[in-house]
RNA sequence: GACCCCAUCGUCCAGUGGUCAGGACACCAGGUUUUCAUCCUGGAAACACGGGUUCGACUCCCGUUGGGGUCGCCA
């Protein structure tokens, strides 16, 4: 009998839970103005975001508030949902474009104007006509910051604002609040600075009638000087870091630690464990500068963590953007004596260009401190007549070398590097000898007998 | 100017009254290597300042200084 009760009980209260569960569900959302790219801090936002939602199990929704009809083209909507996808920060629901929700926007408006909230005004008698102003309450308005903590602001320093302009448009506050409200937001993370404008928002919902959500106000990402990170201070666009051959998830990760961390050291965190970890209470307070060392250094992690595949792909693709389209199995040998040399997709060509072409560059300093070492030449070119004959691979290559080199008296990196700036035309890169390998008896042959002749025609012997 | 926010190595973070103030990036030195990169080892490097509170402050409070944000019929 009383276990009968009891289990009833536990069944009806399992359901209570489950629908007070439903209704305080978190619902967060990433409200970007499309202005033809994603800056950086905005991103960053967005992924404070979603993993917040993607922690709490809520979720996360995207609405674009492309109301600014002057910026706001398809183009940067498409834009803006491109470096969403590259990031890989889905939403639950389709977006909500703000452009859309005018006539709920004014409704609102209509319905504060009824019930004394707002008033009709000709401010300041512009001419322009009539626009629509909130009233402020007249007693303090205080909250609490997921972040900040508490923060409190006195009726004397709340004014009145304009809710809809005098030409019948919604301004962004109101815009804002309707658009919360019908979204079942519960979690506002912004940036730090929207603060001020969170005291209006939350007489806005007030008077609305709706639930005030919670509000989470991240510090700015900064440049040296401590201001506003823009483009001035290098990359700051979503796009412009995958042009230069980040990987998402390195951006990803990097951006998650910039006003946030675990607390237990760890750095490199994929997106399973960013999500179980991540917490508002451990954001930081102070703002962060952006650091490209640290990205780049990131960035070589999960490069040489990716899958082979993926890895090939991504260097295949910059050397066909530069007009070379070598055979992938090619290209894989030449990876793999490049080991850990390359940090940055875009970087391949630039970095092995001479695998896949006679016309390479040369660095001319190097080439003449490397050959002008009287008996150099000379060496070089009875080398050349031996490696005719010897089998093209590592070990029977370096004997060889070390063979003329002892023969002409001289050690054997002054050979080293003088065949090293014949074939590849930089003083650095793998080991000469995997080099060699990879490149083949011809190729290298080929290039011994231009240098050779360019060191007589230099006077070098 | 008014209101608000912030303040630990060069940078990003740990640290929540008692620590030799820790880690990462960057930097320097040594090792490995023919070079470069990687890798290993080591090193230099910080609590902005002044008052309190306390037996004891990087930690709490106040002030100063410095930096930033907001003050639109932009978003």
């Amino acid at each position: 009998m009383y276990g009968a009760i009891q289990s009833r009980w536990r069944a009806v209260n399992a359901k209570v839970r489950a629908r007070a569960q439903q209704i305080m569900s978190v619902r967060v959302r990433f409200a970007p103005s499309p202005t033809g790219h994603v800056h950086i801090g905005n991103i960053r936002a967005a992924i404070f975001n979603w993993l917040f939602a993607r922690h709490e199990g809520g979720r996360f929704l995207l609405r674009i508030e492309d109301t600014d009809r002057e910026r706001s083209t398809p183009e940067a909507c498409q834009t803006l949902l491109e470096a969403m996808a590259w990031l890989g920060l889905d939403y639950d629901e389709p977006p909500v474009y703000q452009s859309t929700r005018r006539e709920a926007h004014l409704a609102a408006a209509e319905e504060l104007l009824a019930r004394g909230y707002a008033y009709r005004e000709d401010k300041g008698g512009t001419g322009r006509g009539e626009c629509i102003v909130f009233r402020m309450p007249s007693t303090s308005i205080e909250f609490d910051d997921l972040v900040k903590g508490s923060l409190k602001k006195p009726a004397s320093d709340l004014h009145d604002f304009v809710i809809v302009r005098s030409d019948g448009t919604p301004v962004f506050h109101l815009a804002n609040v309707v658009d919360d409200i019908a979204m079942g937001i519960t979690h506002v993370i912004r940036g730090d600075d929207h603060v001020e404008n969170t005291f209006r928002h939350i007489a806005l919902f007030r008077a609305l009638g709706a639930p005030v959500p919670k509000y989470a106000h991240l510090p700015m990402i900064v440049n040296r000087q401590g201001r506003p990170y823009s483009k001035r201070d290098g990359a700051a666009y979503v796009g412009e870091f995958r042009e230069r051959g980040i990987l998402a998830d390195a951006l990803f990760n990097y951006l998650a630690l910039l006003g946030w961390s675990p607390g237990d050291g760890r750095e490199l965190l994929s997106r399973r464990e960013l999500i179980e970890l991540f917490t508002l209470e451990r954001v930081q307070t102070s703002p962060a500068q952006f650091d490209m060392d640290k990205l780049l250094w990131m960035n070589a992690q999960y490069m040489r963590a990716l899958p082979p595949a993926e890895r090939l792909a991504g260097h295949m693709k910059d050397l066909n953007a530069h007009g070379l389209a070598p055979d992938p199995e090619y290209l894989l040998r030449v990876l793999e004596v490049m080991q850990d040399r390359i940090k940055l997709f875009s970087q391949t060509t630039e970095q092995t260009i001479y695998f896949f072409t006679e016309d390479y560059p040369v660095d001319e300093d190097a080439w003449a401190r490397r050959w002008r070492r009287p008996g150099v030449p000379a060496a070089v070119a009875q080398l050349r007549e031996r490696w005719m004959s010897t089998p093209f691979q590592g070990a029977p290559l370096e004997a060889t070398l070390k063979e003329v080199a002892a023969a002409a008296g001289r050690p054997p990196a002054d050979l080293i590097h003088a065949v090293r700036l014949a074939v590849s035309g930089t003083p650095t890169g793998p080991g000469l000898y995997a080099m060699l390998e990879v490149l083949g008896r011809e190729r290298t042959l080929a290039r011994l007998d231009r240098a050779l002749a360019r060191a007589r025609a230099e006077g070098y012997e």
